[in-house]
DNA sequence: CCCCAGTCCTGCGGGC
DNA sequence: TGCCCGCAGGACTGGG
């Protein structure tokens, strides 16, 4: 599930997309149910035809695509999409094609794609205003960037359970059900507890260990679970998958305390995965800081 | 406003 | 062996 490492490192992996021309956009055959596309295939590919792409970006878990007349694709993965330059794992999932051009430049690609197997995804053309409209009025600040005292001040009333409030994209962009569990984990921090009863030094160490966890992230290229879908753009594997510490591992003994035993709870209708030992909702335990299991050892 | 449940979708694995 | 059902969850919607 591409959460903001994935969709961070799909982001550097289609920079060679950058000032390449878009030739056609293409919905390829498929029986299965068609994705969420906006504007319909065919306003879309007759507003983005002959368009330049400018810039490859990213907000929370959407790659951003710029195009020089200041509309901009944004393509949401959501489950189980990926954004390729490389062939697709297969063809009877892909979605959308675009068609490239680079004016004789090499090595540019010559097609970029959306694959997609639940078609949960969506991609969307929009304009600048509908972009503000859209993206910028309703995602909150991308998880890589936000500071200690806006995470706080955006989440310091709520009576939700800080693992449910961490993906709310309107608070803060980019974090999913996965590194929500292993940042709480790091963080020492009882998933349950509620935000108004947080202390400040648990919001210092959630803060801190948000970035610790998805930087180390990225810098494993994300997480490929045992599924196998997430790839990047060139279609190769994660490898942060074999650092996780407590997500998916339910029953399976706590790596760094090795007394307590993973647990899986349901909140709000998604697994949460945490160690009872080391995430106390008293918030007497030390964040998990100084031993190996830990990035920032 | 805040929060939860339901919805979309396909593939997989457990149970019979 | 094969079928059916439940589960996985990101983002949105409707309702309490």
């Amino acid at each position: 599930m591409p959460e903001l490492p994935e969709v961070e490192t799909m982001r550097r992996g289609l920079t060679p997309v950058v000032g390449c021309r878009i030739d056609d956009v293409i919905r390829p055959p498929c029986r299965l149910r068609p994705i969420s596309l906006r504007p319909g295939i065919a306003a879309f590919a007759r507003r983005a035809t002959g368009r330049h792409v400018t810039a490859i970006g990213r907000r929370g878990k959407r790659v951003l695509i710029d195009l020089d007349d200041k509309q901009t694709i944004v393509i949401e993965p959501r489950m189980t999409g990926l954004v390729l330059l490389a062939d697709p794992p297969g063809t009877e999932h892909l979605r959308l094609c675009f068609e490239l051009s680079a004016d004789g430049k090499k090595d540019k690609p010559r097609r970029l794609m959306f694959w997609d197997r639940r078609g949960l995804g969506t991609v969307r053309l929009l304009t600048s205003s509908r972009f503000a409209a859209e993206i910028d009025s309703r995602l909150g600040v991308d998880a890589l960037t936000i500071t200690r005292d806006q995470l706080r001040e955006k989440l310091c009333r709520s009576r939700r359970a800080i693992k449910v409030a961490l993906l709310d994209q309107s608070a803060v962009a980019g974090i999913g059900n996965l590194y929500a569990a292993e940042i709480l984990f790091l963080a020492g921090v009882d998933p349950r507890t509620r935000c108004d009863k947080l202390t400040g030094p648990q919001w210092d160490r959630i803060a801190r260990h948000i970035a610790v966890v998805l930087l180390d992230a990225i810098a494993h290229e994300g997480s490929t679970l045992s599924d196998g879908t997430y790839r990047n753009a060139l279609n190769d594997p994660g490898g942060y998958q074999n650092c996780h510490r407590v997500y998916d591992r339910a029953d399976l003994p706590c790596l760094r305390c090795e007394s307590g035993v993973i647990r899986r709870v349901v909140q709000a209708q998604r697994g949460t995965f945490f160690c009872p030992v080391c995430q106390r909702k008293s918030g007497r335990h030390a964040a998990v800081s100084q031993n190996s299991v830990s990035p920032d050892a």
